[in-house]
DNA sequence: CGAAGTTTTGAGGACCTTCAAAAGTTGTGG
DNA sequence: CCACAACTTTTGAAGGTCCTCAAAACTTCG
């Protein structure tokens, strides 16, 4: 572990409040090898189709998995966040179904595939704190999946504005209520499914209704009442409260 | 284990061609006790909200995931056939975020969280196999973003049968090209963020265009290679290729 | 300071929705 | 086993959301 690596002890520190860690499992994961590498913006970390030996950790910076369609449109499937595993789940799945790229410059942490599953066969308690952090990543794809199909686009905008409030918020990145989102509208079109001048006539309609206030890349979620209420935000399905814990004797 | 459970014996039969149980998991799995449910059509299993103590496979039948938003519409978030483990997930996620109903009537096998925690605790080769499932899920869920997101109606139907198609395939229920698809047009609307009136027509023009057929329930993929190039259908998402195996020593 | 990228504006049109109602199918009880 | 009710599929027409194409204004960065 390199002493550089201070978003991946916050990490197992979130992991450990979900369900404390029997025995030597928090020292095995703290004395995981990791590789550190840097990225500029809009670099690609693993391409569709690749088959990664390794995991990815965000440490600084913000990444996003994608799909492209044979037309040549994109679809974002997810954000990630510093403390963010972004792809726990190419440990186990050989192919890629989709990229994963920067947006900003970043920093990653790589840990091989290996280590990770023999840590998670050799401290049960570990496995489960991997298998619930998937289980999380499903519940926002589920999530996604509601936004693009059933809501409008101002809904659906509203959603993924408070969405990363929520997220920016569990990280202590959002002061005074702005937080700073390096996402161009362009992008922000294709994790949204729409048009990037669709996606900026509907910010600046969430401007214009005073809901929300933007500077810069800056974002300050201004009525969070309307907003919720537009939205039909519920952040259960974030899943802030941990896993259920093991059953007795595990 | 109940003799009636045929589908659950397949389904420790499929796991482990993904990769083989060590030593006493595979007893272990088929000794776990389970309650058999029957439903009708259109029945919940699971109400949104809930806070499940049991997960549930499905022996026969079909049953769906959804959610409902505050304004009343609702979105299918994935369909589960027989063979299926349904909400895996929930033996660690506290609140249900979405709920599960029947389409038909339906045999649902009810299996305990605590079991399922602790056979995976115990064997780290079944814990494995647990989180692969849910890898495939979260698959699933980020190709349905996809879908809604980034396809027209015409591709997203052809998508979403060639998606049945292949998961009926997989599991013996396609004969002559032939499946049942005992979904009403509504309901398919509902999964694809779409009214029923559009897929209606939808469903027409896919006739007309000679690339499906249906009589009653049954669809019929008529012309495979027009339908896949038409959705940009590639089956990866769905894995059926197993999980990368342990590392040596594990 | 110039170049590249990002946001904004305008106008026309396609896709999908909404509302309403008819036709067809399935299931159930008398 | 038929009749009726409930549900599902189909049709029509009008309208709104979102897209496409094109270009201008603004920002950021080397």
């Amino acid at each position: 572990m390199s002493e550089a690596a201070t978003a991946f002890a916050n990490y197992i520190a979130k992991l450990e409040r979900r369900g404390a860690f029997a025995g030597e499992a928090r020292a095995a994961l703290l004395g995981v090898p990791v590789r550190i590498r840097h990225f500029g913006a809009y670099q690609d970390i693993v391409r569709e189709g690749e088959r990664p030996q390794e995991s990815c950790f965000v440490e600084s910076g913000l990444v996003s998995r994608y799909r492209t369609l044979p037309n040549g449109s994109r679809q974002i499937v997810s954000f990630h966040l510093p403390g963010d595993m972004v792809d726990l789940q190419s440990a186990l799945v050989i192919v890629a179904d989709h990229g994963i790229r920067t947006h900003v410059p970043t920093v990653i942490l790589m840990i091989a595939h290996d280590d990770i599953l023999r840590i998670a066969a050799e401290h049960p308690s570990v496995g489960r704190a991997f298998w619930f952090d998937t289980l999380v990543d499903a519940a926002i794809f589920r999530e996604w999946t509601v936004n693009v199909g059933r809501r409008n686009t101002r809904e659906r905008t509203a959603h993924l504005l408070l969405e990363f409030n929520a997220r920016f918020a569990a990280i202590g990145m959002v002061r005074d209520g702005w937080f700073d989102l390096p996402v161009t509208q362009n992008d922000l079109a294709d994790a949204l499914g729409i048009t990037p001048v669709h996606m900026n006539r509907t910010m600046q309609w969430l401007r214009g209704e005073r809901l929300i206030r933007t500077h810069s890349r800056a974002v300050l979620i201004e009525d969070m009442a309307g907003m919720v209420a537009l939205a039909g935000f519920d952040p259960v399905y974030l899943h802030p409260e941990g896993p259920r814990s093991a059953p007795d004797g595990v």
